[in-house]
DNA sequence: AATGAATGAGAGTTCATTCAT
DNA sequence: GATGAATGAACTCTCATTCAT
């Protein structure tokens, strides 16, 4: 485990370390991401990485669970105002894709996790995963969402989110070149992919009576 | 560009030097996956590496094209013998659930290309996105799927299958330990999968009972 | 040179450190001795180390003339009580034996000097040399020892004894594992080594009695 | 286990380092030969090391063990040609002096051993041990030996042969400076010695003669 | 066409020592 | 008197690549 350091000046320097350390991560990749590379960034002196941290693995593991952690954090805030469960879907989405655009990080680490710290990404994922049941369940009971598997649902929402983050997110900001205003997902790819959930999730309507399926929505 | 071989003895030494790479970068990851190793598990020399290829970076994207030629290849077999698009859907989905639990390489590999070789990574992706959104919008003009963006709707797709190749396939391999045999998605997974996507790309019911579905959305 | 403590605390933290070291000394050797793990063995801060000394190799130094000091005090204790000379040696070689089975940090340390400190190193054996020349030299003049250069014998006998320590002290404790008694040399090897020593220094019978004494040789 | 050579070439590499390690080992002692010096002295590359050997403890190992073949080698010869068994201990002395004085690697590097590798040093005082355990045994045979344990009788000429070395040829040679020809024993101390020594094993003489030459020790 | 010996830049990591507190 | 955070030189080791055979 990493060491914990004893003093407030300690406590600014691994706080500066993990900070350097999403960026270089998120930037250079694990591999090409050297201890040197970390402490520049950090602005520290390459033998004090080591107070505090075991190794590079280490580090990693803490930079992942530090953004899942806020990832999580910034959805269930969002999707916590929401009236429905279906707006609370649809505000998660917008901040997972929000703090996809501030922290490209995220992305690139998680990904980088499938070899570096596979338990780290599972974990990840299994986070979210959880954090995504809890809110279709209580949607389930509420009779808003139909009767699936939230285990199940929750896989599919999270795949969406995943490649949607990868292609209006990531790739546009790619392609848009370095500097430029946040990238947002376009509304109509947006509207679309809540469409598609919407009715993948909705409750079957009563047996006789379907007319107003999406009425709900918005 | 890597050099193509002008002998049958040439092309069976680049083909052995292809599958050993796909195996060595499946099971060691891009970094650790060393020319010796690739060499080693090909039964060539060393040397002979450079006359087939320019270095390690190009045989990655030659063994990811590849990948990707072979899963497509295997959905579009799949669907093609589908009746309506629908079928069609759960059969490529099939395709690329199995081609996962017998090509690991495939998810693996894929994810490394994020830093290894983005453009790679992404000409992957838009392959099969091109694919889905052929049949997506042959299925729309049948009347068969429901007017969303195809695109849209061919990422919403890829991002379910990714992630529930790496949940149901890879991660249940891991757990159940190297023997055994080929794990396949459980069917009630399968089956709620498909149920999300039918009614989340169905038409909509005929004009007369639904007249504005979608008009109040932004 | 090191500095001296001026407090009773002081006197009491150096004594602390001299200890931790001898004993870290011992157990890992020199160069994986860190300053780190003697303070911590001493209990106490890394930065107080270097109020009392100048650094590794000083207090290194300082061990071997301590160990050194230790072990001649009780070899001459020893040898004080006995009758004849070679009583005295036979008492020497059993405290040297003693004390190389209670503070194996001796032999460790005074090998490892060779690179270390050659300067210690030399010091210590020619300490003991002295002591063997004094003693040698008196009982020369009593008539119980034969009048060889005082010197050899003691480059001999010390010789033996390192090695017998070595092969019957440390070996054996090696063999037996951690536990266990402290090992003691047998009587059956501490007789037949002595045995050899005394027939080696013994003086020359009365020139009526030995008419042949050397006559076997070459 | 260290790669064997499959050239001409290799063979010359791997000896060239190994006669590298034995001059670097003995000069600078084994924590401060770097690998980096070593193959600097062997005029290769460094990463060629790796070719031929594990690390620095294996080459170490294998130096120790070459150093051990040719000083026994070198006693054995000298001792091969001598007459009496009290002969062949002078000429292996007199060999074993003569080795030190131009290998001084082998005094160095096998008090290196003490913690670098104390398999390697016990195997080499083992196998010094048995040549004179061998010789000892065919002397007391043919009675020119006194009946004690020849392995003791084996520790105490090592011991001796030991120290003497290190007195008498390595701190001359370093009072002496790096110039100047080879140490050699002075031949009034190797007299003196051999004397305490063929006293020391020579048989008892006829009972008639000596009635209680061991009547003194307990 | 095939080989494997050779290379050295660059990686992660350690640790004696300094110094502000 | 005591502390522990900070430092960076120096270490061992790896590996993509070159090239003589």
């Amino acid at each position: 485990m990493s060491a914990q350091p004893r003093t407030a000046r300690g406590t600014r320097t691994r706080a500066r370390l993990l900070a350097a350390a999403e960026e270089v991560f998120a930037s250079a990749g694990y591999h090409d991401a050297s201890i040197v590379k970390i402490t520049e960034q950090a602005g520290i002196g390459l033998g004090t990485f080591y107070l505090y941290f075991a190794g590079k693995q280490e580090i990693f593991d803490e930079v992942v669970d530090d953004l899942n952690a806020r990832v999580r954090h910034a959805m269930t805030e969002a999707a916590r105002t929401a009236g429905t469960r279906l707006e609370a879907e649809r505000a998660g989405f917008r901040a997972f894709f929000r703090f996809t655009a501030e922290h490209p990080a995220l992305y690139r680490i998680i990904r980088q996790a499938e070899f570096v710290s596979p338990a780290a990404q599972r974990r990840h994922y299994e986070n979210i995963v959880r954090s995504y049941v809890h809110g279709l369940a209580a949607a389930q009971e509420a009779g808003e969402v139909r009767p699936v598997d939230p285990e199940v649902a929750a896989w599919a929402l999270m795949g969406m989110g995943e490649l949607f983050g990868m292609r209006y997110i990531l790739w546009e900001a790619e392609d848009r070149g370095a500097g430029g205003p946040r990238v947002e997902i376009p509304d109509r790819v947006l509207d679309e992919l809540m469409g598609i959930i919407q009715r993948g999730l909705a409750p079957a309507p009563a047996p006789a009576d379907r007319p107003r399926e999406d009425a709900s929505h918005e």
